[in-house]
DNA sequence: TTCTTCACGCTTTTT
DNA sequence: GCGTGAAGAA
């Protein structure tokens, strides 16, 4: 049995040999398989040392701990046919999926169809045929996380056999092992470093200074998105069409490139997109390490194929040219990744980019009940540029999808908390609950009231763990520690805590250094030891490279959590958090004590840094509580709710408006595609809800609903308005409206009624648009952002008029009201500003003076007067009394 | 060097 | 309306 060993466990590139080579022993099912390779020099030293004498060779290339090793030997599941059990579950498009082993395939996979079920099956297939070792199988995927769950759940299926899946991972982490290991081809050194994103800005901040070029007027920023986006294309500087590199500071922008690529190669340093670039220009230029790869890897899989860049397509092509079969799974209407480069085009050209390629549809979804799935159908229906897919679902009809629409965020957050209240009462749970917005500027409204009503909810999304600025700073004294020639690392943390060394003394340092032809370290080592900087810097500075060499030394003999605790507590940083009050510094030590407790699973500083350099996940994995979600619909793809909530489905909220000014059409499908994205991920419940006025920026807008609203599809729709106003054409002013509120003879009666109540028959006829409120420009608080005559409100006029519709009532419909849906009394204001005052937290929670509170910004304090919406509030931290808006917590 | 003041611009997010 | 980031003042 000792000859079914999966080849996997060697270090590539002994590895390749593929079943059934010549020179094997048959096994027992008759296949042949290669024998191992000899002793492999460039395992590292101390893997050797701890194998165990009376070990059999064959072990002596497993690295893996002697537990886990036995098991890893054993054979395969299965017999070299088909595992009957795996396939019994699946529908026969998913079989087919699965068994159609050789050549191209697209499966295109409609959501809630069984994708990953699919992809896993199908890996667990090709091994149990042993058709390939698991290092033979290449399978990519977008995010780590669903790298981890997808191998995850290959393994459920084949068991420990599959842990050799060794090329099972993102495109990023994938290129990052092959340029690891042919590093000098790309003239970098295989320890590179990849920068995120905060350094690569910093870089290019570096680079435009010493260019003189005006910052105000071009951003590093954008310089950022537009090298991003020329990476995304795998355009390198000398190729950047001429036309591209005048769109930034009057045609400089090659050179900028040009000059920012160099950078990174004198740091021995890539980003994201280098990874990428780096290993397509060495399988181009290198056919002798391409054909390695070719014979590598024999069956390749892609997860979200839609979600492909330029880059990503030529990296695949260029793999794919070995073995032929590539599997791509994805579907072209979950595409919304297109503005960070991602390319539609890839999977609906995929039958011409791979001549005599199979598609297969997966059309039976799994998730949704029939209305759900219809309304989501019918919207996505109405984009051109697809493949085309129709949904069918076994889960019954089940409710109809709710259209509401409201009065203003406010009133949108307290009806949709409410009905996640009762959904509770009724048994269920808050995390079958979700809250799925466009921006994420829409959380905070459903922030503050799961707050004042006590609702659990967990923010999903947010700034990860390893881009908080704690986490980046403790990072960076490990990096400076592991290469003193880190210039990024050096310049983030000399004067983190304070040591006094300010912009003037970096850039003399820089000078130096350039001077010197050398990195910050040692250029200011000779810095101090002459005279050109004096007084606190140089005091400082010498501290700090006396510290830094200190804990270098410590290095070698310190376990590494010991050494950043070490580094913590002497470098001040701790002393520096404790000495903040503010309610953040408590959680940033938090966040350090997670870090040093995460070291801890790693054997080097350096295995560390690798990993966290690119696998910069987020640390929160609290799933246990029963809470609402409330996250973005781009970080909702992939998931599922029974409820689901869609708020704030408005022109310019919802399409974007960005999206369209930038994209047009081709924004405009994006946009539709995340509706589609977002009506998938309920299993039993839609909510959709737009609202006639909404705060945008701090400013009163009054808004319309959504062409989405207008394309669901009516007799799948209960629409209701809390407004007496319902979405003005198509979808569910059509013929056929399934709502209790289509009663035509009540018409007329609430044409009046209905702008100044909506207590009662404030539910108009989907029939009729009703009038009232006022046009366009009377309101004070109404208009769009820009004012009338902005594009934006013209399109909206343009929208109305062809609509045949009246303007939504304005704010002022909302002030002569006495009395809202839910029965609590209006404030009597007039204005926008006075209406801000009835979803104020003093008013609404009922705030004393004398009451503790807790307020995001200030931390902890005492009320000491309420005037209307404002709070004066004395806060504990140095006995500061403010005047706060915003959002305050009770204690 | 650090504190204050004004201007700007403001999706979505992974690696 | 708010936070960031760059320029000016102490």
């Amino acid at each position: 049995m000792s000859d079914s060993r999966d080849p996997s466990d060697i270090p590539f590139p002994d590895d390749e040999r593929e079943p059934g080579s010549d020179d094997d022993t048959p096994l027992p099912d008759g296949l042949n398989f290669h024998r191992l390779p000899p002793a492999d020099e460039d395992l590292p030293e101390d893997t050797r040392e701890d194998i165990p004498a009376d070990l059999t060779d064959d072990r002596v290339f497993d690295d893996r701990p002697i537990s886990q090793r036995a098991s890893a030997r054993q054979a395969p599941p299965g017999d070299g046919g088909v595992n009957a059990a795996w396939l019994d579950g699946l529908n026969p498009q998913q079989r087919e999926a699965v068994l159609s082993t050789e050549g191209p395939l697209l499966v295109l996979a409609g959501a809630g169809t069984g994708k990953t079920r699919v992809l896993t099956t199908r890996v667990a297939h090709i091994l149990a045929q042993r058709r390939a070792w698991p290092s033979q199988m290449l399978v990519v995927t977008f995010t780590n996380k669903a790298a981890r769950e997808m191998r995850e759940r290959t393994l459920a299926l084949i068991g420990p056999e599959g842990e050799g899946l060794r090329w099972f991972g993102t495109f990023h982490s994938v290129s990052a092992q092959i340029l690891r290991r042919h590093a000098e081809l790309a003239k970098l050194k295989s320890g590179f470093t990849v920068l995120d994103t905060d350094d690569q800005l910093r870089l290019i901040k570096q680079i435009l200074e010493a260019e003189g070029i005006d910052q105000k007027r071009w951003t590093p920023r954008y310089l950022a998105s537009l090298i991003d986006g020329w990476k995304n294309r795998a355009i390198w500087p000398e190729k950047l069409p001429p036309e591209e590199g005048r769109q930034f500071a009057e045609g400089k922008g090659v050179k900028l490139y040009q000059l920012y690529q160099n950078r990174l190669a004198t740091l021995n340093a890539v980003d994201f997109g280098d990874l990428l670039l780096h290993t397509i220009r060495i399988f181009t230029e290198h056919p002798e390490v391409l054909a390695e790869y070719h014979a590598k890897f024999k069956y390749i899989l892609v997860d979200e194929y839609q979600d492909t860049n330029v880059a990503q397509y030529l990296w695949l092509r260029l793999l794919a040219q070995g073995s032929n079969n590539i599997c791509c799974v994805g579907d072209d209407d979950q595409s919304i990744y297109g503005w960070r480069g991602a390319e539609v085009d890839n999977i609906l050209r995929f039958e011409k980019d791979f001549p005599g390629a199979k598609v297969i549809r997966l059309e039976q979804n799994y998730r949704s009940t029939a209305h759900i799935l219809a309304a989501a159908s019918h919207v996505i229906a109405q984009n051109t540029s697809r493949l085309g897919k129709t949904l069918r679902t076994d889960a019954g009809e089940g409710d109809l999808v709710k259209v509401r629409g409201v009065w203003d965020g406010e009133q949108e957050a307290r009806l949709i908390c409410d009905d996640i209240t009762s959904w509770k009462q009724s048994n269920r749970r808050y995390a079958e609950c979700a809250v799925l917005v466009r921006a994420s500027w829409q959380m905070r409204a459903f922030e503050e009231r799961f707050i004042v009503t006590g609702t659990p909810y967990r923010v999903i999304g947010g700034p990860r763990f390893f881009e908080r600025q704690e986490i980046r700073d403790a990072l960076a004294y490990l990096r400076l520690i592991r290469s003193e020639a880190d210039d990024l690392a050096f310049e983030r943390v000399c004067n983190t805590p304070k040591r006094g060394i300010g912009d003037t003394t970096i850039q003399k340092a820089y000078v130096a250094a350039r001077e010197l032809n050398t990195y910050l370290t040692r250029a200011t080592d000779m810095m101090i030891r002459g005279d050109e900087i004096r007084g606190p810097a140089k005091t400082g500075l010498r501290r700090f490279l006396i510290d830094m060499e200190r804990w270098r030394t410590q290095a070698g003999d310190t376990e590494h959590p010991r050494l950043l605790e070490i580094i913590l507590e002497e470098s001040g940083y701790t002393d520096m958090l404790q000495a903040d009050k503010s309610p953040q510094a408590q959680s940033r030590l938090d966040n350090l004590k997670e870090l040093v407790r995460a070291m801890g699973q790693f054997g080097t500083l350096n295995e560390f840094l690798e990993h966290v350099e690119l696998v910069m996940d987020n640390a929160e994995g609290s799933n246990s509580h029963d809470q609402v979600q409330i996250l973005t619909l781009h970080s909702a793809k992939g998931l599922e709710w029974p409820m689901v909530f869609l708020p704030g489905w408005e022109e310019e909220v919802f399409p974007s408006r960005r999206s369209l000014d930038e994209q047009g059409a081709k924004g405009l499908e994006e946009e539709r595609r995340l509706a589609y994205v977002g009506i998938t991920r309920a299993r039993e419940r839609a909510y959709i809800s737009f609202a006639a006025n909404r705060q945008i920026y701090g400013r009163w807008t009054s808004v319309l609903p959504s062409r989405f609203v207008d394309e669901l599809p009516a007799q799948h729709v209960d629409a209701v308005s809390e407004t007496g106003y319902v979405a003005p054409s198509g979808g569910f002013y059509g013929s056929e409206v399934k709502s209790q509120w289509d009663r035509p003879s009540s018409t007329a009666a609430r044409e009046d009624s209905a702008v100044f109540d909506n207590t009662s028959a404030g539910r108009a006829s989907p029939l009729s648009p009703l009038k009232g409120g006022t046009a366009g420009g009377s309101g004070s608080g109404g208009g769009f952002r820009g004012g009338y005559d902005s594009p934006g409100w013209r399109r909206a006029q343009e929208a109305s008029a062809t609509r045949g519709a009246t303007r939504p009532p304005d704010i002022e419909g909302r002030a002569f009201r006495s009395g809202d849906s839910d029965g609590r009394p209006l404030q009597r204001g007039k204005t926008p500003g006075d209406m801000l005052a009835s979803s104020d937290p003093a008013a609404s929670s009922g705030l004393q003076p004398g009451q503790r509170i807790f307020h995001e910004k200030f931390g902890y304090g005492r009320v000491t007067e309420i005037d209307g919406a404002k709070l004066t509030v004395a806060f504990d931290k140095a006995g500061v009394k403010k005047v706060v808006e915003s959002f305050v917590k009770r204690v």
